[in-house]
DNA sequence: GAATTTGCCTAAAGGCTTTAGGCAATTGCA
DNA sequence: TGCAATTGCCTAAAGCCTTTAGGCAAATTC
């Protein structure tokens, strides 16, 4: 009987080279022994159950995009920073989206608190070092451009831009500029209206 | 023998309400026979497979969030619009957070052909109507619309915002705030720079 | 009321997950 | 170097989900 010489960590290693090879919920335990070439009762002395393969998969994923992060980071400010990190992502989910799709998942508040995610929320926001914002703007600032980044990428990569005529690298760029352009001038809050103003008071019931 | 009456239809409505309580990936062919109180393979009469029952779900899903935005958008202009959109997309996923998962599914492009899509692209489309953008700048703004709006409701309800102060209603009518100032200067697409604008050659080369 | 269609059922095979218990390879220590 | 303890991968098995095939009974049609 040769050991194969399995570890945690090169199972996420694996778990996250198949995840972008088959999608991140095609991963699965016994998917993996069979790339290890091994029973799949094997894996569970080095992972808990397949939630815990995903999660390490997703900690891994979120640890490289903080490193390369940070590297881009290094030396870049203003409109030059917020660029290389959100290239960063968006390049990041093109070479690795299942990594990409990995570092969404959901974690428990333990992994999330091991997680790189902090270094992220700090890597955004030292971007926004380079304008000049409030504290709690600067929070709201952070909140918006996570949600861009993210929610660009997701649809980028879902194919939800397909069809249309001028191509996404191009979108993707003004809206860099846009981003960049909103932060220089980042407006005060609008004053509640009244006749239409109604959905504000909506909203709020809701939370 | 009693027959409980069984369409594909209502199959998509209870596989909804499924999703809602148990999430939208935790919908199964068996879960929803059980909610039924008849055997699995009773369902294979109305839809194909497991990512047949999930298919129409989303189309319920997308559907239900078109009549929405259209009730929303009726008789609003500029960010009444804009605003009202949103807050139809960010109450439903409140209400409904399965069938919104739903809507994030990934269809086969007949699928998405025969969906709501279309509906959805033209409500944005028609917010701008109310800003002045020439051609290509709305295709650049409907993505960018597209993208806060699922990026900031995907990350709020994953509760990736949830530690921090400032609450996201704040933040939320923050952003709408933000917006509406971008649109109504959408800017000029920034001249290429060269020590650090390498970052834009690096991107290109990756499409 | 008989014939046809339709709807739900039983049966069965195959896949993934997870636990329990066992033997062999490796490691640690005299 | 040789023995003991540990560790790693294995077999076995149970439970749940998917999907197909074929059957009987209820509903529909004429």
């Amino acid at each position: 009987m040769v050991r194969v010489g399995l570890t945690a960590e090169r199972l996420a290693q694996a778990g996250a080279e198949l995840a972008d090879e088959v999608g991140f919920d095609q991963v699965t335990v016994s998917a993996l022994a069979r790339r290890f070439d091994v029973k799949v009762a094997s894996l569970y002395s080095h992972v808990k159950n397949s939630q815990d393969l995903k999660t390490k998969i997703a900690l891994l994923a979120l640890e490289e995009l903080a490193d390369r992060g940070a590297a881009a980071l290094a030396g870049r400010a203003g409109k030059d920073a917020l660029a290389a990190l959100a290239n960063v992502y968006r390049d990041y989910a093109r070479e690795h989206p299942g990594r990409y799709a990995a570092a969404q998942l959901r974690l428990s508040p333990e992994a999330a608190a091991a997680s790189a995610g902090g270094r992220h929320a700090q890597m955004t926001r030292a971007i926004l070092r380079g304008y000049d914002l409030t504290e709690p703007d600067q929070t709201h600032a952070v909140r918006l451009l996570g949600s861009v980044f993210h929610g660009y990428i997701s649809l980028e990569l879902g194919g939800g831009f397909s069809h249309s005529a001028p191509d996404t690298q191009e979108t993707w760029s003004r809206i860099l500029d846009a981003l960049d352009a909103l932060l220089r001038s980042w407006p005060e809050p609008a004053p509640a209206r009244d006749p239409a103003g109604a959905r504000i008071g909506e909203a709020r019931q809701q939370v």
